[in-house]
DNA sequence: TGCAATCACTGGACCGGTTTAGTGTCAAGG
DNA sequence: CCTTGACACTAAACCGGTCCAGTGATTGCA
């Protein structure tokens, strides 16, 4: 098949290609009978514009950019990637801008994706997922000047527009139902220390935990189903058991369960288990998974009409979306008499 | 941060600016010395084409599509696309060839975005996923004269190369491991039957049964954990309970041991069960899945390097790779003695 | 009636690469 | 000594858009 170009166009209407231009892009410079001339022949011959071109010329790509540096093993399981994208595709595609999506292992490479696709001005803009404390793309992308939006809480963001939810009331929620439900010492097995969220989370847990008269720790893994499970298996074999954990992915959550039922200690007799992000796993599995709730795609599209909008030039802040909601289901209940 | 062109290297070299491309493209028309020191000062002013007019003027847009169109509750959880997609990404990234990645929820929406993707020449060639019986995508596809390639099996692929693994062969395996353990009646809980590989995988699982002289039969599902669950609790609280079950992704495995164990049926002891795809998940839950593994990354690898091969015009046949492997864990036991 | 302003459009430059035709230089060969 | 050809490079066209400076015709207004 043949591509129309504008010229194809402008012959077929007797004009030259400036006026097809003008035509298409709603500007003034034709008449409205030209124009509609000019749109139905453009229509009937299905033309779409070259991004190239237009790249070129105008000097945007129409696409962003979103790079994720989770290990392979530990990634693919999260309905977390998959979900915001999916929402951050339902914002663009409407808009004819393309998303680009690369895996890496480390930041390195990540720095470099980006500073690559901004180099060969294929993206007009990037995403920023699991920010870390001094993270180092903060400052390489503000160096090449490249616009972002941070998904993620303002205080990581160091000054890059943000979209975030608020964590650290979702762990004051679930701290809380567990206060109400009777448990006085509550675990929580965390993800990777660095990450901001995981530093926002840690510290409202803590805070929480102090505010109810609770004790409790908090252990750092790497989101991986494996560590979740060995931190499970320290903490429900060790003297002082909690009554209650709190996990920060879903995964680790389910993976605790079958640490649970493997070592006899019944859910949620003995012990409660609340997921951070819920997902249908957290439906299926049995007993059910109570977990955090959010709308993930939703986030996921507020951040692309956010960064449309500070690509557009807009002078964007933070955007806060929906909270988490805690979405109560078998693997918690009362805490167990015997302890304190 | 300003972007140096090759018109920048050329007044610096002084030298015009096609110069500059024989020498950056390794093309004759340079000398040695020359050529050196137009790479020398492309290098310290760290240029990199613009991937737009290179576009423009070759045609190319250096670009590969991956469209998913699960919906997003099941797609979320399974590790095989992520896995896939950084498989694919490896092999990409040298080369300077970016992805372009989109999910959407039908069928005509995804012939949408490959046409749109051709239409403005964003993509030189795709990659076909979950291909179904009378898939409209690969007439389509056909019809633009989109490069492509189809990972999965060549005789859903209607002449489109493919690059593929013994989805056959592997179910073969799965059964006959059963046998061995001396189960008679195994059920399998299969993705959807529109899906080639599920076609695939039934007929060979239809034709080991008669060939060890079993007994089973194949429910289809959504691949979502919900069905996965449903249909295995209609299994085990059905009068001709199988001894064992097979499911066509790991998700759905996760599911039905959750609904066997809350049915209090002992796992392996009163039934086996076995998961297609590997995965952590499989791993750390208890009892572990024995699970049908695969290189999901290798697989992606290959695809890349294959489309790679299409889209430079080589001509190109399908390419096998590796087959599953079975992964024992604790899911499978020898076959009750109750029954037969 | 005359002059300015507006309109509808044309022609061409431009974005940053690739590629082809052409030019000047130099060495080899008859 | 003159032709031939290879070599190293230049100049310019081209890809398909955007956009700006004109241009001729029409309208508005004094």
């Amino acid at each position: 098949m043949k591509r129309p170009t504008m010229a194809d166009i402008a012959r077929k209407a007797g004009v030259t290609k400036g006026a097809v231009s003008f035509a298409l892009n709603g500007k003034r410079g034709v008449s409205e009978a030209t124009r509609t001339r000019i749109l139905a022949i453009a229509e009937e011959m299905g033309w779409q514009p070259n991004t190239a071109a237009r790249a070129l010329s105008d000097g945007r790509a129409g696409a962003y950019g979103l790079v994720v540096d989770r290990p392979a093993r530990i990634l693919g399981i999260e309905p977390f990637f998959m979900q915001l994208i999916s929402g951050i595709q339902a914002e663009l595609s409407g808009e004819g801008i393309a998303l680009l999506f690369t895996v890496v292992e480390d930041v390195q490479a990540q720095i470099d994706a980006y500073r690559g696709w901004w180099a060969s001005r294929r993206v007009d803009g990037v995403f920023l997922v699991d920010v870390a404390v001094g993270d180092e793309r903060i400052a390489a992308l503000r160096e090449l000047g490249l616009p972002a939006v941070v998904i993620g809480a303002p205080a990581g963001a160091g000054g890059l527009p943000a979209v975030w939810s608020d964590d650290a009331e979702a762990v004051r929620t679930a701290v809380g139902r567990l206060a109400e439900l009777g448990h006085r010492d509550v675990a929580r097995v965390a993800g990777p220390a660095a990450l901001w969220h995981s530093r926002i989370r840690t510290e409202a847990f803590t805070s929480a935990l102090a505010a109810y008269g609770m004790r409790g720790a908090t252990v750092e893994t790497d989101y991986s189903a494996e560590q979740g499970a060995a931190a499970t298996r320290r903490l429900l074999e060790g003297d002082a058991r909690p009554s209650a954990i709190l996990y920060d992915n879903d995964v680790m959550a389910v993976a605790g369960l079958g640490v649970a039922h493997h070592l006899g200690i019944p859910v949620p007799g003995e012990i409660s288990l609340v997921a951070w992000d819920d997902s249908p796993l957290c439906e299926v599995i049995q007993p059910g998974l109570t977990a955090l709730h959010r709308d993930i795609a939703g986030y996921g599209a507020e951040a692309a009409r956010h960064l449309r909008r500070i690509v557009a030039g807009e002078q964007a802040g933070d955007v806060q979306v929906a909270g988490l909601e805690l979405v109560e289901r078998g693997s918690t209940g009362p805490a167990p008499r015997t302890g304190g």
